[in-house]
DNA sequence: GCATCTACAAGTATC
DNA sequence: TTGTAGATGC
């Protein structure tokens, strides 16, 4: 069942191990059968193993992989979770540690994007709030405290951003909140700087396994190192040609570090390649072999040859797309593919909306992976704001999302007053309005108002001690009367139902979680952690989603679409020399077709409403060309394209010249 | 407090 | 060209 490479890796255990799978190498197999091997033969007991991944839905499924390998206690009591719930994991036992109380809160990208707005010069420059935000992330990611930050500040512009962290981390102190990155620091700090501590949870995780490891940034390398100690009892796996988040923080350098902060490092490649055909592997062997590479790796593939590569030559995006749909329909009509077997993988979003276009036309049902993050609706986060305020009446970013949400009459110039209110008192907004002396200090309507929001919220929090957290739902949108404002609301009955659903479904999801026998509150800190990729995939539809979501996934039929130079490599990148890592995420679009691999180009593209001629992707010059089928190539594609740029140029010279 | 208008920007995205 | 965020007016 393992090959040989896959049973080295599964079997080494007495030295820190970097495996090196190339795409479909069956990576999974060796993290979960190792988890396995741990536990029968090594005799390590499965409450000491933790399997560390990117994102939940890669957790969900390696633990339903090792699900089939191990005792159902046994699965139980593994960790399998992602970076982010480790350390929120470490965070709820150490709270006391990390000057946390029981029940923090953590906030989401938009809550801490707020702080950031709030505690910068009044009318910065959205520029100028980028920059701080970058420096902020770059600090935390880095794991340096305010303090270390502000020494470290070298120009004005990061001694300002450092004293911005400063106050952002001291108004999280006062919420009793943390953020997605201090979810990482913390326990970095706390493991680094406390020796009992860390003694303890060397204690407690015998042996970490790490899925992804490319994309770790240097705070998850540093957590990783403390955790695993000395003994290194680690297993890092990874392959540094599917690297394509360094503009995310990602540091594919760790794959280097572990040789030197370990030298009894072992290293084991797996080269065989379980997924695609000999002719698709070829491409993507050739393409990558254009980059540069510390480790050797050639993948190859007992699967058949396959068909060769097309390669469609179009004249612009739709007529791209046309094809594209025309294809599709094709493979579904005469090779009895079904919808979700065909995925069609693009470099931005914005390319999704010609290919959306063409398939409504053709009638083939779609699926739009990663458009619209479920916790990013409006209602969904109120609702999730009233839980976490329950759990935590210290959070104010959750107060001031849903005080007025429905409208209870409290506005802007009321909660200003409340906030300066509560700041010399040094409570929380929540605590604040409590009291009858604050309440005082107000004009009396609003006053009322906020009192009766107070006991609004002292009901649903008795009422949450003894409700299942669905129910706490439930009772949270009828008592609050949110379900009676979306009734009401003007909008239309699609948009009122599509609220609706997703409250429900966030019912549900609580229901799902609830038999871990988790706490509202737990569930609370847990959903801030989901993302929309953990939801079920819908049924049998054809997959669309950017190159970057395609990492980790396969189909049997695969599109590539707008291979030309500026969008694939897209243009930012090719000027700032960045082509390397344009050129894996092609590598990964590529590899992830099992039999048949179509790629598209178009003559000319509008971009933000001006036309531009395109040249095809450079990329696709370097893949074997006898591989490759170039179908519709027209000579004269190419004179048209630019004749019809200086066209329209001309265009806007006359629009110019009859609107003087 | 809400709706409408205007100006501006335009990559990829996890937790 | 399109979407969104912020400002402005009612």
């Amino acid at each position: 069942m393992l090959n040989p490479q896959q049973l080295a890796a599964v079997e080494h255990c007495d030295s820190p191990l970097l495996v090196l799978a190339g795409a479909g190498s069956g990576k999974t197999s060796v993290i979960t059968q190792k988890i396995a091997y741990l536990i029968a033969r090594r005799k390590l007991s499965a409450s000491k193993i933790a399997a560390i991944t990117f994102t939940n839905k890669a957790a969900k499924e390696m633990r339903e992989r090792v699900g089939k390998l191990v005792s159902s206690e046994d699965a139980a009591a593994l960790t399998v979770c992602t970076f982010h719930a480790l350390g929120l994991k470490f965070l709820q036992i150490e709270h006391a540690r990390a000057g946390l109380r029981r029940g923090f809160s953590v906030l989401d990208a938009d809550d801490s994007e707020g702080i950031v707005k709030e505690l910068a010069p009044k009318g910065a420059k959205p520029d100028v709030l980028f920059g701080i935000r970058n420096l902020l992330s770059r600090a935390k990611n880095g794991g340096l405290s305010p303090e270390e930050a502000l020494a470290a500040a070298r120009s004005p512009r990061e001694l300002e951003a450092a004293t911005i962290y400063d106050m952002y981390q001291q108004r999280l102190a006062a919420f009793n909140a943390v953020d997605f990155d201090d979810l990482i620091r913390l326990p970095l700090r706390i493991l680094e700087s406390d020796a009992d501590c860390r003694d303890a949870w060397h204690e407690r995780l015998r042996y970490l396994l790490v899925d992804e490891y490319q994309d770790t940034n240097d705070a998850q390398y540093r957590l990783l190192k403390v955790l695993a100690g000395e003994r290194g009892g680690i297993t890092c796996v990874g392959d540094d040609d599917q690297s394509i988040y360094a503009w995310r923080g990602a540091n594919p350098e760790n794959i280097d570090q572990l040789g030197h902060d370990w030298p009894s490092l072992r290293v084991i490649k797996l080269e065989q390649n379980y997924r695609c055909g000999k002719r698709i592997l070829r491409a993507a062997n050739q393409l990558i072999a254009n980059n540069p590479h510390l480790h050797e790796k050639k993948l190859w593939s007992e699967h058949p040859e396959g068909a060769p590569i097309r390669v469609l030559e179009c004249k612009e995006a739709e007529h791209e797309a046309e094809r594209v749909a025309a294809l599709a329909t094709t493979l579904a009509e005469k090779h009895k593919a079904r919808w979700h077997d065909i995925a069609i993988l693009y470099r931005g979003n914005f390319q999704a909306r010609p290919l959306e276009k063409a398939l409504r036309l053709a009638r083939i049902p779609y699926h739009l992976t990663g458009a619209l993050s479920f916790l990013d609706r409006a209602e969904v986060k109120d609702l999730l704001c009233y839980l976490r305020l329950l759990t935590n009446p210290s959070d104010d970013a959750a107060f001031l999302r849903v005080v007025n949400v429905p409208k209870r009459e409290i506005g802007a110039v009321t909660l200003e007053k409340l906030g300066q209110i509560a700041q010399s008192r040094h409570s929380s907004l929540l605590d604040a309005t409590r009291s009858d002396s604050v309440l005082r200090q107000l004009t009396p309507r609003p006053a009322a108002a906020l009192a009766s929001f107070s006991d609004l919220l002292d009901e649903l929090r008795s009422a949450s001690l003894h409700e299942s957290a669905a129910d706490l739902v439930e009772l949270i949108l009828k008592r609050t009367g949110y379900a009676a404002q979306i009734a009401a609301s003007t909008t239309d009955a699609s948009v009122r139902e599509r609220k609706l659903g997703n409250l429900k479904e966030l019912a549900d999801w609580f229901r799902a979680m609830q038999k871990g026998g988790n706490s509202a509150g737990d569930l609370a800190s847990q959903l801030a952690l989901l993302s929309h990729a953990d939801r079920d995939e819908p049924g049998n539809a054809v997959r669309m989603m950017t190159l970057h979501s395609a990492k980790g996934l396969e189909f049997r039929f695969v599109f590539i679409v707008g291979c030309e130079d500026g969008t694939l490599p897209h243009e930012g990148a090719i000027d700032e020399g960045r082509i390397d890592e344009e050129r894996r995420l092609m590598y990964v679009g590529i590899t992830r077709a099992k039999e048949l691999l179509t790629l598209s180009w178009s003559a000319r593209t509008k971009r933000y409403g001006e036309v531009h001629a395109n040249q095809p992707s450079r990329f696709l010059h370097e893949l074997p060309q006898a591989d490759l089928h170039w179908q519709g190539k027209d000579p004269e594609a190419d004179k048209e394209a630019v004749r019809e740029t200086a066209e329209s140029h001309m265009a806007k010279i006359a629009a110019m010249l009859a609107g003087n």
